[in-house]
DNA sequence: TTCCAAATTTGTAATTGTTACAAATGAGTA
DNA sequence: TACTCATTTGTAACAATTACAAATTTGGAA
C-alpha cells in the first residue's frame, strides 16, 4: 500500500500535516464524504483545522487527479480516493452510497459526436437491497 | 405536440400562469437551466414572479415526474423536460450541456446486486467539439 | 543557528443555491 | 357576495462554497 506521503510527493503537494490527515481519511473511509463530512471527522483530532483548509485541500487533491469529485444527487460534492472504474448507486430511502463493479460502458478518451471524453459518471438511483428486505416483511 | 396545459392537467396540476411560462420555457429553451436562469429568463416578462415560486414549480413537475432533475457537476441542480433516453457531456472549457443519443447502458428496472435501479444518469466530461477546433488552430 | 521568503493555514465575511414560513393574492363555488 | 382553498410572494433562515487578508509554518540561504 502506498504510503499517503508519497502520493502526495509524487503530484507535487507538500505534505502538510492537514494534507496527510484528509488524504489518509479519503483513504480509508469509502464513504464519499462532503467536505464538511470530512472537517467534522478529523475536527476532534485536529482542533485549530479550518474548513477553508478543508477545501483549499480537496481542490488541490482533485486538480492533480488524486481524488473524484462526485455529483451525485441534490447539491452536493461528494470526494473519492481514486481507486479501479466504478459506478455509483445511491439508495432513495437510506441515502447509502454503493460502489458497483459490474460491467457497464467506458468512455475514456472516447471521441462522441466529435467531443473529447476525458471523464464519466454513472450514476445509479433506487432502493438498496437492505431497505428491500426492510419492506419486504 | 402536447400543449402545456394538457401537460399540467394530465398530472393534476393547476394550470396556473406562473407554471405554464416555467414548463413552457423548459420546453422550448432545452438548455438544462438552473432554477435562477429559469427566474432570470421569466422576470422581464413577469415582473412579480418570485424565485420562491421558480423552485417550488420546479420541485412539484420533478415529483410528478414532469421533469428530471439532473446533478451533473458542482453544485447546482439543473432541469430538463423528460423526453426520449438520452445522456449528458459538459464541455470544461466552455460549460456547455449536450444531449447524446448515441447507443448507451440502459439500467431500468434492473437488479444489480440486489439493489433495484429506478433512475440512472450517465455524465460525460471533456472538451466539446467546438472547443478542439478553436485550439486546434 | 538565524533569518527570510514562500507556502500553507486560519478565521471572517461574502456569495450562491435552496428551503421555511407566514402573509397576500387569486380562483372557483355555494 | 362571501368563503375556502390553492397558489404566489417576500423575507428570513439555512447550507455549501469561495474570497481574502492576516497569522502561522516551513524549508532553505546566509
Amino acid at each position: 500500500m502506498k504510503s499517503i506521503i508519497r502520493i502526495l510527493k509524487e503530484n507535487d503537494i507538500a505534505p502538510s500535516m492537514q494534507r496527510i490527515k484528509i488524504l489518509e481519511y479519503l483513504k480509508n473511509y469509502k464513504t464519499h464524504p462532503t467536505a464538511d463530512m470530512i472537517y467534522q471527522a478529523l475536527a476532534d483530532e485536529m482542533p485549530t483545522l479550518s474548513k477553508t483548509t478543508v477545501y483549499n485541500t480537496l481542490k488541490t487533491f482533485t486538480e492533480k487527479g488524486i481524488l473524484m469529485a462526485l455529483s451525485l444527487f441534490g447539491n452536493e460534492i461528494r470526494y473519492e480516493y481514486n481507486t479501479q472504474p466504478h459506478i455509483h448507486f445511491q439508495c432513495i430511502k437510506c441515502d447509502k452510497i454503493y460502489d458497483l463493479y459490474n460491467s457497464f460502458d467506458h468512455y475514456n478518451n472516447d471521441l462522441i459526436d466529435g467531443h473529447k471524453i476525458t471523464e464519466y459518471h454513472i450514476n445509479l438511483k433506487g432502493v438498496c437491497k437492505s431497505c428491500l428486505e426492510k419492506v419486504g416483511d
